[in-house]
DNA sequence: GCATTAACCACAG
DNA sequence: CTGTGGTTAATGC
């Protein structure tokens, strides 16, 4: 299905930049999708032909690491692209975007991205600063897996889907155990008995994947104490 | 030594 | 898929 680009109430800052022919151009070449929870945008090492630009919904990065261990690199909420570092000097997928929560998207061909930063300088920059972003927070994240504990780790992804994700302290997690578990790399037992711990600690009320952050202070003092 | 942290295994629901 | 208990290994005080 071919997109409404001129009028998309999603569009990127990037795409805002763009002159009437080139948004004419960039719709000709996209295709538009919607994709339920569990189905697949990238396969990590299958073939790689379009960027995705996420318009609604939830979808996880990852990647599966040594022992076959998977490893949840990020949950990516719209609007946003996932795949242009893909697109930038590999035509196979280096991770998996899977979808979390049902996701709208649009396909646009690597051959029409670049045509586009080829044409546009504005809309380059604003692709680069969304990447050197990326690259800051992945900076951040990486330091916290590497030193901080896991109480710290799983407090952190509570509070950031709380902030970042939901802007509230009551949320539905879009994340099994197990995938919790990949996030912050650590095992799903010890992911179950730390909930168990916040839970008895008065921290949050858990109902299944509904979690409701009673006492954010004490998350966020666990988050800090790494 | 003793405590803490977390991985791995097993078993139950 | 989840929660819990037991065991073991590594590390820090």
């Amino acid at each position: 299905m071919i997109p409404d680009c001129t009028n998309c109430g999603f569009k990127s800052f990037a795409v805002n930049t763009l002159d009437f022919n080139q948004i004419a151009f960039m719709q000709d070449k996209c295709t538009e999708t919607v994709l339920k929870r569990g189905e697949v945008v990238y396969k990590e090492g299958a073939s790689f032909q379009s960027i995705a630009y996420i318009r609604s919904g939830l979808v996880k990065l990852h990647k599966i690491g040594f022992n076959d261990r998977e490893q949840i690199l990020k949950i990516v909420k719209a609007p946003n692209y996932v795949g242009i570092p893909i697109a930038i000097g590999h035509f196979i997928a280096q991770y998996s975007v899977t979808v979390l929560e049902d996701v709208t998207l649009c396909f646009i061909s690597i051959d029409t991205f670049k045509c586009l930063l080829d044409e546009n300088k504005n809309f380059a920059y604003q692709i680069i600063v969304d990447l050197c972003k990326n690259e800051l927070d992945n900076y951040k994240n990486c330091l916290h897996k590497v030193q901080k504990h896991s109480a710290g780790l799983l407090a952190d992804a509570l509070l950031n889907f709380a902030s970042s994700i939901y802007n509230s302290l009551e949320y539905k997690l879009p994340l099994s155990r197990q995938e919790l578990a990949d996030l912050i790399g650590t095992s799903r037992e010890n992911v179950s008995r730390m909930l168990s711990d916040f839970q008895r600690d008065g921290i949050l009320k858990i109902e299944n994947k509904y979690i409701n952050i009673v006492d954010v202070k004490r998350l966020k003092l666990i988050s800090g104490l790494g």
